[in-house]
Parts: structure tokens; C-alpha cells; sequence
DNA sequence: GCAATAGTGTCTCTGAGACAGTATCCG
DNA sequence: CGGATACTGTCTCAGAGACACTATTGC
């Protein structure tokens, strides 16, 4: 080919639960262009040998990416969508793979003690500084696809430590679904899917200490978790 | 920069149905790599200025690049995958941005019969030729998709005629799915997810014409459509 | 004992599924 | 009229949701 490949980079879209709030974990930008804005985690994919070590896939591009410059990887990563254009970078025509990043905020608190990142609150009400590029709106992406899993599948378990109590999965699912749900009928449900496995440790905090469970890994996906209020 | 940027290029599987299976259009490759294996519609995506005209995305890629090749413009299409890795082109790192195309039989048949792709089946028993690079493993993830998605969205009608029979419906779902579904339940759970609107226009076939119907352009997704056998 | 949280028993009522019946076309 | 396909009425039964109850901790 003789002409100029598009930029290919990745984008980590990092959500932890902190203070009731589903947050997003951000960088400070320092180069050039939007130096001094903040930004997701992300790079470039290495894709050519004359510059070093080759990434296997885009996700390892993005598990690079976060190791190196956060010295962190995420209890769960996943591809949502590559968004693309001619104008959302002005050093020219580039695509974006957002991944979406699960961790529990106990982690995430290292990094920003660190002065890696900073937390800002994206959901149920969303405070976010100016952004670099169009990352506000790849934000706005990963979490539709979050909210869209949150009611069939585990995904939330893993905003939460390996063992958790029913009554913490309970609130994620609250407020990422922006319900309530019923005590009983949730436990009931969580447990008849077949997701969740006893951790045989028991978690106190006030009253009766609860059972910890965490998520047996082969299961991700459940028939009707929240039939929808 | 100085490092060579990752190939980037769109790549469509486009099903139809056709003699009571899902079969997907492929064309014949007549440039190395894989000269002469058949291969799914696809190519470079336009980022560079000094080239020409520059793609506003990856989809409008997809369908740059299906007008140009097929001139055939698809009822649906919609980004499925980033598919990436060093070694999937042998021509050097690539990432390809999978999409699902959907179209009734009628149309793909003109393109059949103009020579520009030919029908394989791939579900429900898949009789492919040797394919081009991964594009075997791209079908897979498309239709992987379609299935995912079949149950609890009307995606399903693009594969159908505009106005169509419920009963039409019906038979795309038992296909996909692989179930056979109450005619009286299916017709009831369809109507009332309100994504139908009638078309004031009979469609005949033997016994009593039915209905025809169509889909309404706002509605996507439905809430429990088929609650699975 | 009381407060607080965990977990269970059970009733109700919706709605999915099964099935039989009626309607409308062609010959 | 019979065959074929479209559509409707209605019964049943599972399961989601509501809610009251019991259990186990700390004070």
C-alpha cells in the first residue's frame, strides 16, 4: 500500500462503585492537542516489529496499556465498540476500540492515592471535567453497554471485592438499573441462576453477618435476572 | 509519528435467507493474499485525504465499499467486532471492523444472479468453502450476534421483505433459534411488543391471506419476546 | 431487651404456553 | 364442499413480586 493507515488506538473506559456513585477512573492529558485536559486511559496499538514488542489483539493493547502506565489490570475487560471518524483526532482519520474495565473500588483508591487517576461520578449523576478528544462520549458509550448487561448477565459483580454479600449486589444493581428491588425475590433469583457459588466466609457489618459468595467464572450470562420495573 | 499504523479495513457478512437456511454472501478474492478462495465483501477503510474521498466512519466504510463492489445497499447493517492480531493478514499487523448485514432474499438473489457473490449455507448446517484469511471465524461472530440478539429484538425482519406475514416471522425465529413456536402465543407476544405496525395490505398463500405488516422504523428492542424453550 | 441486618415461607396475580375453536381464502 | 392457512378465546400453571415472618449478630 502506499498510502497512510488511519491512527488505531485503545481507549479504557475504568468504572468502579465509590460513594454511592458509579465513577470513571481519569489521567491527567500532558502532551498535545488538549494537553492539560483529562483523559481515559489509552494508546496506541503496537502493531509494527520496528518499534518494539507487538500486541497480540487490541485488548492486549489495552491490558498493556494499563499495566504500563497504571501499573493496574482490571478484574474485568471487555470490547464494546469502536467508534471512528476523520475528525475526532486532529492528527488525522483514527479509530478507537473502547473497552470497558470492572474493578472494585478498594484497587481503584490505590491508584488514585498514587496520583495515577481520579475518580469522577458518571452515574446516576454524572460530574465530569472537560475531556480530552470525543472520550466524553466514548464514556457515554461504555456505560450503555453496562447498564445494557447489568440486568442479564454478572457483569456488576465484578464492580464489587471477590466476595460479596447478596445486599451488595443488590445495590449496584440499584444503581446502575436506577430500581429497587425487592430483598427476597432478588436473593431468590440470583441464587436460582446459578452464577454465584458460597465463599464460606461470613461478612458482618451492623446485624446479622451475611453469607459471602462470589462468582463461580465459567457462568456470565442469566436467562430473566430483573424482568424490568 | 513514525511507526507504520495497523492495516484497518470493514469487513460485512450479509445474510439472507434462502431455501430455508441463514446463508451468507461471499465473493470470489482474485488478488494475493488468497487469490481465488472466496471471501467476504470488505476492504481498506478511506482515512487518507491524499487518496480521495475520506470515510466519516467505519460503517459508512461498509457501505462505501458494498455500493461500490455490489452496488447493493443493505435494510440493515450494524458493527458487530473489532477482530485484530499481528498475524490474520500476512501482509502485517490488521484490525477489521466485522459488520452484520440483513436483507430479504429477493434482492441478494439479483445479486447472485449478476454474478457478483454466490449463497452458502451457515446455519442451520453450515456448507462453506475455504475462506480467505479469518473470515471463517468472522462469519462465526456475526452470526453469533444475530443469534444473541434474535430473541429479545425485531432484528430478525430485515431478513424478510418489507411487509411481511407474521407467520413469515415466525419461520425466520424457528430457524435461528432453532425452536418451534406456538403460532397463537407468537403472534400475540409480537403484537404486543407494539414494534409491528400493519400495512393494510393481504398476503395469500393457499388458505386464508394474512396480514401483511411491517416494522415500526423506532422500535429495536423488545422485553422479553421469547422467553426460550 | 432493642436495633440492625440476613434470610425464609407463602400468597397473589400476571402472563406465557397449550389447545381448541372460528374465519376466510382457493379449488 | 374440503383443504389450507389465518386468527381468536380461554384454561392452566409456573414464576415474579409483595410482604410478613424468623434468625443471628452487637449493644
Amino acid at each position: 500500500m502506499t498510502f497512510q493507515n488511519p491512527i488505531l488506538t485503545v481507549d479504557v473506559v475504568i468504572l468502579t462503585l465509590a460513594e454511592g456513585q458509579l465513577q470513571v477512573a481519569l489521567m491527567p492529558r500532558t502532551e498535545a492537542p488538549f494537553a492539560g485536559r483529562a483523559m481515559l486511559p489509552g494508546g496506541f496499538v503496537h502493531g509494527d516489529p520496528a518499534t518494539g514488542k507487538v500486541d497480540k489483539s487490541t485488548t492486549q493493547a489495552a491490558l498493556r496499556i494499563l499495566k504500563h502506565k497504571l501499573a493496574f489490570t482490571p478484574r474485568h475487560l471487555e470490547q464494546v465498540y469502536t467508534e471512528s471518524g476523520p475528525t475526532r483526532d486532529p492528527r488525522g482519520w483514527s479509530a478507537s476500540v473502547i473497552h470497558l474495565a470492572l474493578h472494585e473500588y478498594a484497587v481503584v483508591e490505590t491508584l488514585v492515592a498514587a496520583g495515577r487517576v481520579s475518580l469522577h461520578p458518571v452515574h446516576p449523576t454524572p460530574r465530569l471535567p472537560p475531556l480530552a478528544f470525543d472520550h466524553r462520549h466514548l464514556i457515554d458509550i461504555a456505560l450503555g453497554r453496562l447498564k445494557a448487561k447489568a440486568t442479564y448477565s454478572t457483569l456488576l459483580a465484578h464492580l464489587l471485592p471477590p466476595v460479596f454479600r447478596l445486599s451488595d449486589l443488590r445495590q449496584a444493581y440499584e444503581l446502575v438499573c436506577g430500581t429497587t428491588e425487592n430483598k427476597a425475590n432478588f436473593r431468590r433469583k440470583m441464587l436460582a441462576a446459578d452464577a454465584l457459588e458460597p465463599a464460606d466466609l461470613l461478612i458482618g457489618s451492623g446485624g446479622r453477618p451475611a453469607e459471602g459468595y462470589r462468582l463461580r467464572e465459567d457462568i456470565t450470562l442469566i436467562e430473566g435476572l430483573i424482568s424490568g420495573a
